[in-house]
DNA sequence: GTCGTAATGTACCATTTGGTAAAAAACAGG
DNA sequence: CCTGTTTTTTACCAAATGGTACATTACGAC
């Protein structure tokens, strides 16, 4: 069976540049010689392996979900949902301030409001970051049981709090927040925490 | 001397019809026929009156600072600090799930992230809301020498975090949150303020 | 080598973008 | 009526948009 010519470019490494492109500049906000510059490709390449600007979109998402953005999902593993919130405080301090990439999450950025053509993404980046909220919420709700939440606690309030916090956050560091600026945000919005603070048990039953 | 033809369209009002256009699509996804559509008149027509897209853009932000978001500069006339930051978290619960305009905020989605065209567009609002929390950490400065916020409270850590839960509500918001649910993130959000809740003056200050 | 396959480079497409030129139309003053 | 002024209407513009046709090139299999 012939192979045909191989491609002359690493795809992965193609799809890292589009990724920070869209982060950059939005999903309306590139352009197909954006992208073609930034991937030091041309047009057809990247139509024959990526589809569209739409698709291209979605896998640049998915890569950002499992590279720079994993942490959204690492932060549910800890043991408390004290610790679970810290954890997502502190990586997406991380994220929004690393400036080896663009400032910002392209969760928020990426078509927050646009024409109909990007209202698919649009959509789309709506309903992914619901599905991280939900996350969350059924996070908190797992630790109330476990009795690191107070009993009387809403975890969906709790995980609409924290998301609104994050987004807040988002939109600071693409206005210029420096990272020291974003962690006394943080430090102020865990002082809504139920727990209290970390020196403080004083609340409710500590251990689970 | 002679007057010319009159204007058939009514200024202010075609003004407030392109601003919900851009409130909803942000100004990069505003084209130049939504905008002549929404207002009822032809292109030469909004040249003539307001200059080009950009101006007609600020324009309408201008009126949106004086009108639908006009909470942002009352709620610094109120006494306390406390009652400033609950005026503009209602304030702005009311703006962003009002159901006779777009949802979300323009100086947020305007434009959050854009190519080159929009920067500038872009840049005026990051102006903007540094503008605004500027405003605020200066009232709480104030609410320090009044001594209803604690001497020891940071003045500029406390206006950024009501900025970002603000802006963070403003993502909510454009992803369909519900105005209950943006009340239970007010709520919550207020749990980190120095003074604590009204019911309890007892205040633990315990800095960071 | 030849053949089949798949990637590349160039050139192109229709549509949409923001912005105007120029003529027609509606008023006020004489 | 005519004249000066300003708006409206229609038509147009160059540039940029996302997306392709097509010929060329580089490989593996035979």
């Amino acid at each position: 069976m012939p192979t045909g010519r191989p491609r002359e470019f690493d795809v992965t490494k193609a799809l890292d540049r589009a990724l920070k492109v869209f982060w950059r500049k939005g999903y309306a906000g590139t352009s197909l010689p954006d992208l073609t510059k930034a991937m030091g490709i041309n047009r057809p390449s990247l139509y024959a392996a990526f589809g569209n600007k739409e698709e291209l979109f979605l896998r640049a998402l998915d890569r950002y979900s499992e590279g720079p953005a994993a942490h959204i999902r690492e932060a549910l593993q800890e043991p408390t949902a004290r610790a679970v919130v810290e954890h997502l405080l502190r990586g997406t301090i991380d994220l929004l301030t690393n400036p080896r990439h663009p400032r910002g999450c392209l969760l928020v950025q990426g078509a927050l409001s646009c024409g109909e053509t990007a209202d698919t993404i649009r959509r789309e980046l709506i309903s992914r970051r619901a599905a991280a909220e939900n996350a969350f919420r059924q996070r908190f709700e797992r630790a109330i049981t476990d009795g690191d939440l107070p009993a009387d606690s809403d975890s969906a309030d709790l995980a609409r709090y924290i998301a609104t916090v994050v987004q807040g956050m988002a939109v600071q560091a693409t206005s210029g927040a420096t990272r020291d600026e974003l962690e006394r945000v943080a430090v102020t919005a865990l002082r809504a925490w139920p727990a209290g603070e970390p020196a403080s048990p004083k609340r409710t039953a500590a251990g689970k």
